[in-house]
DNA sequence: TATTTTCCCATGTTATACCATAATATATAA
DNA sequence: TTATATATTATGGTATAACATGGGAAAATA
């Protein structure tokens, strides 16, 4: 896998009634290195969609091929749970993907979506859900960090 | 083996008074790169039926013959489960395969079932049983997730 | 010959590849 | 800088291809 594969910035764009959005350029030509597919699933911790390139599940199936536990009842739930939710969506030339309903519904999608870089995969909001959660985690990380010294401006 | 090798999704296919079932198009177009054949089996832990392409089980029987346990008890009950139970099919120009009374009473399959990606291999369930088996995955993982730990993945 | 199994054709439906245009960003010249 | 041209990207619409599935003929089996 290249070294540099960092997902950023947030971009939104529309979803049409298909459920069709354009895959950020700037995605697009990190993704077009290795294929023109990306993966999607609904995220385990929060209403929203994951991406990543193939690659990255495909070691995490290595992982768990190679690892000990590889009968065990908890490596059974989670290559089920991850790999049945789990879908390629390949893009066409004009580099949209068709999310499927599931998707959508899960991340409260209707019509339009913002992309946010994550680093090694990015996620898809519902705009106003997006705005909460950026809050939320801004709030989380000033009251974690008290000592984290910001300049202090008006706000505006 | 190619790649990216990885069953993914789940998809509800309609199974004829024949037994007959398509396989999903995804899964074929990787079955493909390979053979026209998959292999079918028994689950050992579930009431589903599991498949993967004959490669996997060649890996499984590489892995197992260079075990250190090559002469334990378990390891010969499960070669002799898994293999004695396993069974070549083929599909059709059309993408069907034809499933046997065996699996099928085994899922509890009757005139519709659900394909699961689960990675290497797949799950073929009664769509019931996999409705509700989903849930208690769910359940299971959100339970534990604080400390949920996925197959370290090593640095290099 | 009767029964099962395999193979192939036909059809409705859905999804996808493609084209056209609009919007945006980038580059070039004044 | 400002204005204009060019390229890139986003989005709407549509024709096409792919798919799932029912039916039946040919082949194989008993």
């Amino acid at each position: 896998m290249r070294k540099t594969f960092l997902f950023m910035d947030t971009v939104v764009n529309k979803v049409d009634t298909k459920g069709r959005v354009s895959l950020p350029s700037d995605y697009r030509t990190i993704v077009k290195e290795l294929s023109t597919e990306i993966v999607c699933y609904r995220s385990l911790t929060a209403p929203c969609i994951e991406g990543c390139p193939e690659e990255l599940l495909e070691k995490l199936a290595n992982d768990m091929e190679n690892s000990l536990d590889f009968f065990s009842q908890e490596q059974d739930d989670l290559t089920n749970l991850i790999f049945g939710d789990a879908k390629r969506f390949s893009f066409d030339s004009t580099g949209r993907i068709v999310l499927t309903d599931k998707l959508l519904k899960h991340a409260g999608i209707t019509d339009s979506a913002v992309f946010v870089g994550k680093g090694r995969k990015f996620q898809i909001w519902n705009p106003e859900n997006w705005a909460k959660e950026e809050a939320r985690i801004r709030a989380e990380v000033l009251k974690k960090r008290p000592s984290l010294k910001l300049p202090v401006q008006e706000q505006k």
